[in-house]
DNA sequence: GTTTTAACTTAACAGTGTTAAGCATTTTCG
DNA sequence: CGAAAATGCTTAACACTGTTAAGTTAAAAC
């Protein structure tokens, strides 16, 4: 049947096309100005159709969101063939990390930035968890370059998730405080990430 | 004259009241279910009588939160009697800190999770500023505390500010996880503190 | 050609922060 | 004392927000 499909196809090209409104809104924009009806107005749609393909707003986002993070963990993924040292990948992926978020700020709000708690306590039906999203894939990245170090003897041979949460507290720490602080008299940005780098992998050395 | 004074102090205590009352609801709910018009029903006010002592909401919730800060500054300063050496001092001002975040994490939002450079720049003559914040204060005992431990050879002789806006990261990013982020498969909590101070601190030494 | 279904819209609900205008009550001053 | 001014608060409204229920229109199915 020819004709199903290309109803489908249909329906699919105009979720495509609220997604892709939401996404270049949300991208220069920043969730604070983005609201149903601008996306609406944008597609020229009623509001409520929007409804019609995605749950809610924060769903849309977190689908967005997605998409860019897909790029995050080829970014991190790539870094592998710049090197052949264990801890200069590593170093590679944080500051991938880092820089891929200064550069999605708005994104990089929304997922690791803005609490999820209280929106997954107020709404149960959430399909949105971490253990299958796009993050995830990105963390698992830096889990594997961690073992890889300590394989290598390169930092210590302690609990691989412990340093991995903590090398990420670190990344995420900077990230979003360059993100969300921009009024705060920070010193250079390109020394702070070295920095943190740096003090991070240092201290993780035996 | 003794009238105009006892005028001025009904009028210091509605404000303390409202103060109060959204102080109470802000620390129990969080920000997300505080709403002028709660904070007014609680003191048996119309909302708008909140709009005669306090600019916005922003601005109240800053106040409020200033408040809380003071603690923080005070909780740091403490730790300074507890120890000699510099270096111990600087590891329980930074389990100080994230301790006093995890304590207060709607406060602890506020002020650091949720990215404030968007409304400074719709509001123009929003009056807080870092510069002559508690959370200023709270910062510069941190650096003190850095300041020491370079006088005394225990961290490597660098830029300060520098260290101690990493340090400052690094705190702030296992914090703002910590709070943020209750669903994700954490390691245990005190470990996580305690492996992201060591991790820094001997990141920093020679 | 009638019925069913799909796609979309209109209207509305319940809420938000915030402001302008109005109403008492109290204080000030001629 | 009595008119004018100022204080303290409220009512009503604006311009938004996310979201849902009900209604409309057009295409597809039988």
């Amino acid at each position: 049947m020819g004709i199903k499909e290309r109803r489908e196809k249909a329906k699919e090209n105009l979720r495509q096309e609220i997604f892709d409104a939401a996404s270049e809104l949300f991208a220069k924009e920043g969730i604070a100005n983005v609201s149903m009806r601008k996306i609406a107005e944008k597609i020229e749609y009623s509001p409520t159709t929007i409804y019609l393909y995605f749950k809610d707003k924060t769903t849309l986002l977190h689908e967005i969101c997605e998409e860019t993070f897909v790029k995050l963990a080829y970014e991190v993924e790539k870094i592998k063939e710049t090197a052949d040292d264990p801890l200069e990948i590593l170093r590679g992926g944080m500051r991938a990390y880092i820089e891929f978020g200064l550069k999605h700020p708005n994104h990089y709000e929304v997922v690791f930035i803005t609490p999820l708690d209280s929106y997954i306590e107020k709404t149960p039906n959430f399909e949105y968890t971490f253990e299958d999203s796009t993050g995830k894939v990105a963390f698992e990245k830096l889990v594997e370059s961690v073992v890889r170090c300590i394989e290598a003897g390169a930092i210590k041979n302690n609990d691989v998730e412990l340093i991995s949460q903590t090398l990420w507290a670190g990344m995420h720490g900077l990230t979003s405080l360059l993100i969300g602080h921009k009024y705060f008299p920070f010193a250079e940005k390109e020394r702070l990430i070295e920095s943190m780098i740096d003090t991070m992998i240092k201290g993780l050395q035996d």
